[in-house]
DNA sequence: TCCATCCGGGG
DNA sequence: GTGTACGGATGGA
């Protein structure tokens, strides 16, 4: 027997001789690649009989005999649970396979006097990591023996694991890499026709671009190859011999390798990377995924906008917006356009391009540095493997955490609703948060609170869950609606969890506080856990209300927001009676403008309001904003929800909402958007705004704007035959396809509107059919960069004509 | 107001 | 793989 030190990176398992081995892709502490092998688990799992029903026996006889498989149970065990805050009697059943799980639960769901059937759908790794508490990146002493199997990496044949005290994850190695492509202007990208034409690799102690065309250059990283055939293998190459646990790229489940698949599949080149020797493949699902057996493959994209997006201030989330905010850097800014052109023509442009490649990498490699202590975290927490993380949203982080915690309080999981339930429970709708309707306009010095832990402190300090949901015991409505009532003597399953992630919480800070008086550096680690802590807790209220969660509970939900809208409806109240003018508010929310108030009086407005609040919950300084805009969705005189964009003392710009100025927009429109919000909230100057429309407006007219401006998008959904509605983009496609061209869904339409008095779709055109000034200057000035902006200026008192007036606007000087 | 359709990120 | 999936806005009816 043999001991060694390990932590998990991820996890999978295969059927050996009939019995199921658990596969385990590992580190060592001396920093290799291992395989550890478990033979000794067995899929199982729980059988809620009805009253007093006997059904052991009928259990252990059950038996299914398929072509290539059998089924059966191979065991069973009485055991006493909890369930939904009641303690109940049932049986553990233990199956030959993993499969028969999902099998024989379907048969035995059916049975008469069987209650329930529950834990049957949990993934059989999933169950494996957390029966046995292993934990993803912590450190586990092992015991077991090395096994002479034939293999890239080493086997280990682990018998016992054992937790370490040993938090701290040396060596874990980051790959970065970005791919540039072929793809001549104004073209969709086509993964089967265009080559990769260069790929960047970037780590702390690696740097390379491969490209396959020759260029004078003095830039170190660059590597020429022959082909696209050898750029492809140089992808493996380097993946092989640099060894990274982590292969990170930007948007890389939905392009970067996807496209790599598909040119190396053209060049019958084998991606089998994987520890395993198994390939390089995409996971079922929606939407695309791709994933390697032993290397962690992080889309670094995907996390930051569902894990980080909501709190962010960009509203977009491309490489060089996110770069901006996280890192303060931005992508080089050269023309993308260019680039095929030069591979065609000017091949010594192509050092630009090269740098940019690199460039790029090292944004994606430092974003995902600047992320890690974060994910490492939420691994923990969740025990659910990096590369899963990565793609999860909240509820299922949430119900990780509660699936893992279940067994150390002897709680059964509840079961994911049936289709029929989903359907009943999306129509379950209750009333939200409260919103205060901003007033349209543009104001000046705002400051922002905002209440992080509202809903987690309601849900703790008033007992709420689905298991001390009406009680037998209490018996009386306590609930701000007056509808429940929840528990008010023995504390709930769920509340007790979201206690102790904010009891765990706090203490973590008291240590970081504790560090920082006494000079240390700052923990990372700990002020990610605690970041973490704070998510997951915030995550929870979500979680009860939505539809698809085990432990869904839309009573609870629903009692959280009542008592919500009690708290933050004090707030406003309150500032309003100390004179704040209450600009806007929505759930946790407020925004106030000082009026003719100082900042130090805000900020001992919410210290004073943090007084007189209950335990943890508390009143936060968000930011500060020189000036800011609110604007109406609406033509009416209501405030819009979420629709505002403010500038910070730092200079950047929070732009809410406005995000309707998407592709299937001219780029001419959005330009016109985003220049015009600049200029009010950092020049503060309304005329310069307007005269820039107006002149924008004349250059539309004159025809003076290039074609590649007015171009407008639409992706094909469908089969062409399939659309019902002849939009303008279904129109060109129709006539795409009978110049021959191939299409389908997912081709990129583009078109412009052109002159005449047709209606639109007969004047949308292909954009290499029209000459430069032959667009509808009247359709782009008032179906698209008009709207664009039209109620940014109803908030500054002007309305469409005023836009349109040919003349020049004067100074009239009084801004706000 | 409701239902269908599209976007996002990447080149 | 004991699985499995968004959320929001727009615009036409």
């Amino acid at each position: 027997m043999q001991e060694i030190k390990f932590f998990v990176l991820d996890g999978t398992y295969k059927i050996v001789y009939g019995k199921p081995e658990i596969i385990l892709f590992a580190k060592t502490s001396d920093n290799k690649q291992i395989i550890v092998k478990d033979r000794n688990f067995e899929p199982y799992f729980y059988v809620i009989p009805r009253e007093n029903a006997e059904l052991q026996e009928k259990l252990e006889r059950l038996r299914v005999e398929e072509e290539n498989e059998n089924y059966f149970v191979t065991r069973t065990e009485k055991i006493k649970k909890n369930f939904i805050g009641k303690e109940i009697s049932c049986i553990k059943v233990y199956t030959n396979i993993p499969a028969a799980v999902a099998n024989l639960r379907e048969i035995i769901k059916l049975w008469d006097n069987v209650e329930s059937v529950n834990e049957a759908d949990i993934p059989f790794i999933r169950r494996y990591l957390i029966d046995k508490n292993i934990i993803p990146l912590m450190w586990y002493s092992g015991k077991g023996d090395f096994s002479n199997e034939e293999s890239r990496v080493p086997v280990f044949e682990l018998k016992t694991a054992e937790k370490t005290d040993e938090e701290e994850l040396q060596g874990l190695k980051v790959l970065a890499f970005d791919i540039e492509t072929y793809s001549p202007f104004d073209m969709q990208i086509d993964m089967e026709k265009n080559p990769i034409i260069m790929l960047a690799f970037y780590a702390n102690d690696f740097k390379k671009v491969f490209v396959w065309k020759k260029f004078q250059t003095n830039l170190a990283a660059v590597e020429f190859v022959e082909n696209e055939q050898e750029l492809i293998e140089k992808f493996k190459q380097t993946i092989l011999e640099y060894k990274p646990d982590i292969l990170a790229g930007y948007f890389s489940d939905g392009f970067d390798l996807p496209y790599i698949k598909t040119r190396a599949d053209k060049h019958k080149i084998k991606l089998d990377i994987g520890w395993d020797s198994s390939e390089i493949r995409s996971k079922s699902g929606r939407e695309n995924t791709m994933s390697i057996n032993g290397i962690t493959h992080l889309d670094i994209f995907k996390f930051i906008k569902k894990t980080m997006g909501p709190t962010m201030d960009t509203d977009s989330f491309d490489l060089s917006s996110v770069a901006n905010e996280m890192l303060g850097e931005e992508k080089h800014d050269v023309s993308l356009n260019e680039l095929t052109h030069a591979w065609d023509n000017d091949n010594e442009k192509l050092e630009t391009f090269a740098a940019y490649n690199l460039h790029d990498s090292y944004l994606t490699y430092n974003l995902s540095m600047k992320m890690m202590q974060t994910i490492i975290q939420i691994v923990r927490i969740s025990c659910i493997p990096m590369y899963d993380v990565n793609r999860m949203g909240f509820s299922q982080l949430v119900e990780g955490y509660i699936m893992n915690q279940a067994p150390n309080f002897n709680e059964i999981a509840a079961n994911k609703p049936s289709n029929d339930n989903l359907a009943k429970r999306r129509l379950n709708s209750f009333e939200g948060a409260f919103v205060f309707e901003p007033k349209p306009g543009l104001y000046k010095d705002i400051v922002v609170f905002d209440f992080r832990s509202l809903y987690p402190s309601i849900l703790t300090s008033h007992n709420v869950g689905p298991d001390t949901l009406n009680c037998d015991c209490c018996v009386k409505q306590n609930t701000p609606d007056n509808e429940n009532w929840f528990c008010t003597k023995k504390k709930g399953f769920i509340p007790f969890l979201v206690e102790n992630l904010i009891k765990t919480r706090s203490k973590i800070k008291e240590q970081v506080k504790k560090d920082t008086l006494a000079g240390n550096p700052v923990n990372t680690a700990l002020d990610a856990q605690s970041t973490t802590l704070k998510l997951l807790a915030n995550s929870f209220y979500g979680y009860l209300g939505f539809y698809a969660a085990r432990w869904y509970s839309v009573e609870s939900a629903k009692s959280i927001t009542a008592w919500g809208r009690v708290y933050i409806q004090k707030v406003i109240e309150r500032a309003l009676k100390e004179g704040f003018i209450v600009l806007y508010s929505d759930t946790d929310s407020v925004f106030l403008a000082l009026g003719n108030k100082q900042r130090e009086e805000a900020k001992k407005f919410a210290a004073d309001i943090n007084k007189e609040l209950p335990g943890v919950m508390e009143l936060e300084f968000e930011n500060f904003y020189p000036s800011g805009i609110f604007v109406s969705a609406k033509m009416g005189s209501y405030g819009a929800k979420k629709k505002y964009a403010l500038i910070s003392e730092q200079g950047n710009l929070k732009i809410r909402g406005f995000e309707t100025v998407r592709r299937n927009w001219s780029l001419i429109a959005k330009e016109v958007q985003e220049k015009v919000l600049d200029i009010i909230l950092r020049e503060h100057d309304k005329d310069k705004a307007l005269n820039y429309v107006k002149s924008t407006v004349k250059d539309i007219r004159s025809k003076k704007v290039p074609n590649e401006l007015v171009v407008i998008k639409t992706q094909l959904q469908k089969e062409l035959l399939d659309y019902a509605a002849r939009g303008p983009h279904v129109a060109v496609a129709q006539r795409m396809m009978n110049m021959g061209r191939k299409i389908g869904p997912g081709t990129m339409i583009k078109y412009i509107v052109t002159q005449g008095s047709d209606i639109i779709r007969n004047r949308a055109k292909l954009p290499e059919e029209v000459k430069a000034g032959e667009y509808d200057a009247t359709y782009y000035i008032d179906n698209q960069v008009i709207p664009s902006v039209e109620r940014i200026f109803n908030v500054l008192g002007y309305n469409k004509e005023d836009l349109l007036e040919t003349k020049e606007q004067t100074k009239l000087g009084g801004f706000f």
